[in-house]
DNA sequence: TTGTACGCGTTATCAA
DNA sequence: TTGATAACGCGTACAA
């Protein structure tokens, strides 16, 4: 019952505690036999050091939080195991911590996760990477921190994004390509920047028609009721790109109530991880964001001192609709 | 940039550090006005104790953690904000562990938890509820840990469930009263004991037509893959049960390439926490699972000494297709 | 009801 | 390249 530590460990190998430490620790003058004997006699024990008293002696936890809250599971789940991938790697425990966008005090629960923790360092996605008060406090306190997709202060922090208005771009060349003219967007939640970004991306390329433009918020209902709407118009769109799949699925979905024809009278596009357009596969077009190397490389700013404080990374128009509009 | 600790907060509210830490711990035998000085100076420099140190000194590392790997990322996401509900009402901290069941040592990882991170207590979800080595290996170490939907074991531990066959016969009934005669079933994953139970529900009802029985794995492709098949037989099922609804909407696909009308002259039932079923509605009647109420109670019967150690808990049969079978 | 002294398992400091 | 010893911040045991 009694746990095994490390000087359990020193006395198997016939090393003092300290050196057990060095070579837990990677440090540098470590005798390569004593380094051995260390490794077996940790091997042969099974020991594995204390996150606790690691972190009370050496003022370093060993772990990561990652603050993630978005409508879409698909998001949260693949931005945890992209950070998990690259954090166990480094030997370092991911804490994820699903918070509550709506609720009142995002900051509260991360003050509370920085002081009871004493996480190394924090991974925030959108929104909460665009709260000025929370970057404030983060970076007085000296908190190093990554973002996903941040809309503001670039240099507050490094972060990881990919390109949503040439995403978005992309998307109505690739309609308009095959013919269509009147497209219609479905936004999402404004108080994520990739909102406005990707309604920009639209914008530039498809016009700024307000009759064509609506409001959503990330969610299967919101696409849901702004593809009805679009649909009942005089002169309906005969393409709708959505800010996200979920939203593009309940455009799908009104559409079938309404007996428009998806493909054919109707195509539909969105963005997001590609699990969520699976679910709706074979219909719908869509930016694919690789949600979980975005964790992988968020994780990997703070792991590796060295490498760009910036990472861009790609994403992919993923065709599965390639009708043009009913004559 | 230094810490509070305990010993600032003593000094602030004029006690011992004993004092304060009685009060943290509402432990009995603290004075009423000496508990309000206290807590007054903990308000006041917004202390919050470090998890390590208290782990550490006392044995309880105030975390649970939670072992959850599913198919479905909604699973997983409404398995953590269950969990993480009834933790924060603790004043706990939730682990939660992405592991890969698919990978060589889900033993280990779990090995890693408990004896680096030292939580007081463990969730765990299917598949390794089933797993007797590491049931042993917990029980012979004195782990705490609940169990969500075990197949096996039940003296084991504490658990929380549905009565999925139950269900699976409810589906069924459903349908036959729709008239539909001819009903196929497509198993989940074999590695989770739910599959095995759905299935048993849905033969005692349905029975057990081998051409009408197929095995999948809890995922879109599977799905899609069976429905196909399914759908191709000289005398086609009017009607399809999935072990969950990821499979259904594969299902919904396949017979939408294959021009086959849903509903009308097919009929799709799943299994799911509802969040799913949204992504496909208005097609799909599925049991609807609470997934978040079940990480709930699991907690709650590792937090809350008193209550029951098996919890059964509910489950609805939502009705969205009400579509009898083409004549 | 409150306070003192000690120890949890590890890392940092400094000496050998 | 190694080792002795003092912290880290808190809870436990025991005394007052």
């Amino acid at each position: 019952m009694a746990r095994t530590t490390i000087s359990d460990v020193s006395r198997a190998a016939g090393v003092s505690i300290k050196t057990v430490s060095r070579v837990l620790n990677n440090e540098r003058y470590v005798g390569a036999d004593t380094r051995a004997k260390v490794e077996a006699a940790v091997a042969a024990l099974r020991f594995r050091p204390s996150t606790a008293a690691r972190s009370l002696a050496g003022g370093r936890s060993h772990q990561i939080g990652l603050m993630c809250d978005n409508p879409s599971a698909f998001y949260v789940h693949q931005m945890q195991l992209g950070v998990r991938d690259r954090c166990s790697e480094a030997g370092v425990r991911m804490i994820a911590q699903p918070y509550d966008r709506h609720g009142a005090d995002a900051i509260e629960e991360i003050a509370q996760l920085i002081d009871t923790t004493r996480v190394d360092a924090l991974v925030l996605t959108p929104p909460i990477t665009d709260d000025p008060v929370l970057l404030d406090r983060l970076v007085e306190r000296g908190i190093a921190f990554v973002r996903v997709a941040p809309g503001i202060g670039p240099d507050v922090s490094p972060s990881v994004f990919i390109d949503n208005a040439a995403a978005a771009g992309a998307v109505v060349r690739h309609l308009r390509e095959l013919g269509h003219r009147r497209i219609g967007h479905v936004g999402g939640d404004p108080s994520f920047a990739a909102s406005a970004r990707r309604r920009a991306g639209f914008v530039a390329v498809a016009g700024d028609d307000p009759r064509l433009l609506r409001d959503g918020d990330f969610t299967f209902a919101a696409g849901l009721a702004a593809g009805a709407e679009l649909l009942a118009l005089p002169e309906p769109p005969t393409a709708i790109v959505a800010a996200n799949d979920e939203m593009a699925a309940g455009i799908l979905s009104a559409a079938h109530r309404l007996g428009v024809a998806v493909p054919g009278a109707l195509s539909v596009a969105g963005f997001g991880d590609d699990a969520v357009a699976g679910v709706v596969w074979p219909q719908l077009t869509t930016v694919r964001q690789p949600t979980r190397a975005l964790g992988y490389q968020a994780a990997d700013i703070l792991l590796d001192p060295g490498g760009a404080r910036h990472r861009e990374l790609p994403w992919t128009l993923v065709v599965r609709d390639s009708t043009g509009p009913a004559p």
